[in-house]
DNA sequence: AATATATATCGCAAATATACGATTAAAAAC
DNA sequence: GTTTTTAATCGTATATTTGCGATATATATT
């Protein structure tokens, strides 16, 4: 690859891929799942819904904290993760923006015969 | 690595993952959004706006393809792509229902103090 | 037939991502 | 004060992704 092109894209562009990115792996998709649910979770309780590690699971959740999309405390010794869902909301605003605009555009007739 | 855990989760998760990663590249948004506003293009013209050579071209339409959101018909020497819609629908689907769920669990109060 | 055009594929290099065990750090429990 | 618990980080191995030039293939054009 040698040069990361990324940076020729459109912003708006790049915003979206990488919080799709961030989405493109089951297991963050499955963390973000179980703390919809429970609300709020230490890292124990991850590690034991997913098959993975402990430190894999460690960073994953490192990666969503680095996009912004959940947030982590310290509690003693633990530490407690939730969705930050205002993040969460603007991404997926984002998001459905562009699925919009692709509808919007979509043509009547068939294309490419 | 060793080995890949992804079969390990849900197939529902796996599934959204795997969209996911696909949009996870601007690229690819780009191609995509060239395609809803042109309807129909040759590979040619999809490399012109985008800033990466033409074998690099080919190989995020190929993913694109083999995921199901484009189609590309030959025509002579050319190649027109298009959007496969109801395929792009069908994910869009899949992702807004993730997205509805996660936000029906949204809680009133403030986690992790 | 020879040449030009268009695009897919191959081969390779470099970057990034995934996964784990071992270690570290910090608080809790004893 | 020592031990245990919890989770982050480090080091490392491997897999995957990204990117390009070169090549192959197939159709148009001359």
């Amino acid at each position: 690859m040698a040069i990361n092109k990324k940076s020729e894209f459109l912003s708006d562009e790049i915003y979206l891929s990488d919080f799709a990115r961030t989405l493109g792996h089951p297991a963050r998709i499955a963390i973000l799942k179980t703390l919809a649910e429970r609300h709020e979770c230490i890292c124990g309780e991850i590690v034991e819904v997913l098959p993975l590690a402990q430190s894999t699971v460690s960073q994953h959740l490192k990666e969503l904290k680095n996009m912004g999309l959940i947030q982590g405390t310290l509690n003693g010794p633990k530490s407690c993760y939730c969705i930050n869902w205002e993040k969460l909301e603007e991404y997926m605003d984002s998001f459905n923006k562009l699925t919009t605009e692709l509808l919007t555009k979509k043509p009547t007739a068939l294309c490419c015969k």
